[in-house]
DNA sequence: GTGGTCTAGACCACA
DNA sequence: GTGGTCTAGACCACC
């Protein structure tokens, strides 16, 4: 569980673990269930302050990814099998997704690119088998850009 | 030109307006060479502070959307049409993008779903069909261009 | 004596124990005399630590509702029919309902629908109407007292 | 805007700071829309530290209760009269109201006098017109005791 | 002016 | 050992 943090960045540290925790969710790497080191251990593994990683740990808690224990600390509450998002979770997700969208069209990226890009970090989480293992049906996207 | 803000929400306020142009840029209502309002005239309309404006303006200069001239103003420096994004842009956004569909992902968001969201947006911007390409049933706005 | 625990749950497992004793009281369930099990024994059905069940415990009697015996383990030491609580209860235990039910009021709850809450929840410890009293048909336990 | 706090309890200062504003809402002394001093200009008028205030302020906030806002401050988001509250509020709320009328009903408050505090309760968060100044028609609630 | 972030260190509650 | 609370002071972002 080591996360690469930019601590230049002007995003703030403790938005940056929790984004890399996000995609590490996403990606399945943290499965739901799976447990998280102590805010203290991992305050002390990146450098940072203890506070800011539980700023981290408690944002997600909030969006419904984590659930905190006194005794077993930060457990991953939820995956992507887990079940549909909560209601009003979409709307206000879609919004943002639109405006980031916006960017890249507005610097001149095509449409086709565009979509081009979301498939392929969409891939980027799925392990599509490395090895031989079984290469679970995923869904074909990447072929209705264009 | 008006935009719908927010005050209560998280969102900064000069980032509200900063992304409502760059949608209006991504969705051809604005062109490349349009007009903006004056930072005052624009603050008078939302009712706020011509600082705030300001800031959205520079954020947008700096993006290489907009260039401002002492006498004419905001004007629309790029579109969707100008060409290619500046070499760096891509790598950043698509951190971004990353993280966004992270999200959904680990929500609970199916993968085509999150690819039919994306391809919604991108078609919701769609200025009118300017190639014979489909032209799938989208609004009707853009015509103000050229 | 099967408790219902959520090591999920914000509230600490030891107030969790301590919680569902006194609703067991309150509700007749648990009578004046009766004996609870070992804190060890206890521990073991619930799967946690005996020191946990222990501080349970120790709370209850600080509380006068349980004393404990070195030979006969821990008993119900007031119940319902005692007799009215110990002088500086009451303005304390309301100084707490003062919050609990400003708490729903400022949701949006309003105030017969308040009382009619406290009024179904008042019924449901009713120990199958001990006198002639209307009796509104609630679930039917607390025999087992007496 | 001045709360009374007791440093010395066991109950955490920024939930009593929350607690005591939670009521001030009930009771109608801060109606929507009314605004809260500052988080540090509120630290500084306890004699705490403004994170303490900073922490009540955003608790309330998840609450839906107050909007923080970078420029105005605190309001108050919601009001007895803003409507019902949001679906979930009312079950786990009702949970910790059987919990605390048990904790009555076990010590010897017989139900009668549980209501009766209740109904107190609520009449308290009811201005009741002490003044000769048009007694808005509030609902009737009391008699229902006994 | 406002709130937000980060750091630092202390002490306590829980299991 | 875990997380939770409180304090203290610094710097930054927003308006």
């Amino acid at each position: 569980m080591i996360l690469s943090l930019d601590l230049d960045s002007e995003v703030p540290i403790y938005l940056q673990i929790r984004d890399r925790i996000v995609e590490a969710i996403a990606s399945g790497e943290l499965a739901e269930g799976s447990s998280l080191p102590s805010t203290r251990q991992l305050a002390v593994d990146l450098g940072i302050n203890f506070h800011t990683v539980n700023k981290a740990y408690d944002l997600l808690r909030q969006e419904g990814l984590l659930r905190i224990n006194r005794k077993s600390g930060a457990l991953v509450q939820r995956d992507a099998r887990t079940g549909p998002p909560e209601p009003g979770f979409t709307d206000e997700w879609e919004t943002r997704l639109r405006t980031l969208l916006a960017e890249a069209v507005a610097h001149g990226v095509d449409h086709p690119a565009v979509l081009g890009s979301c498939a392929a970090v969409l891939t980027s989480f799925t392990p599509t088998a490395p090895t031989a293992q079984g290469a679970d049906h995923g869904a074909e996207q990447g072929d209705s850009a264009s």
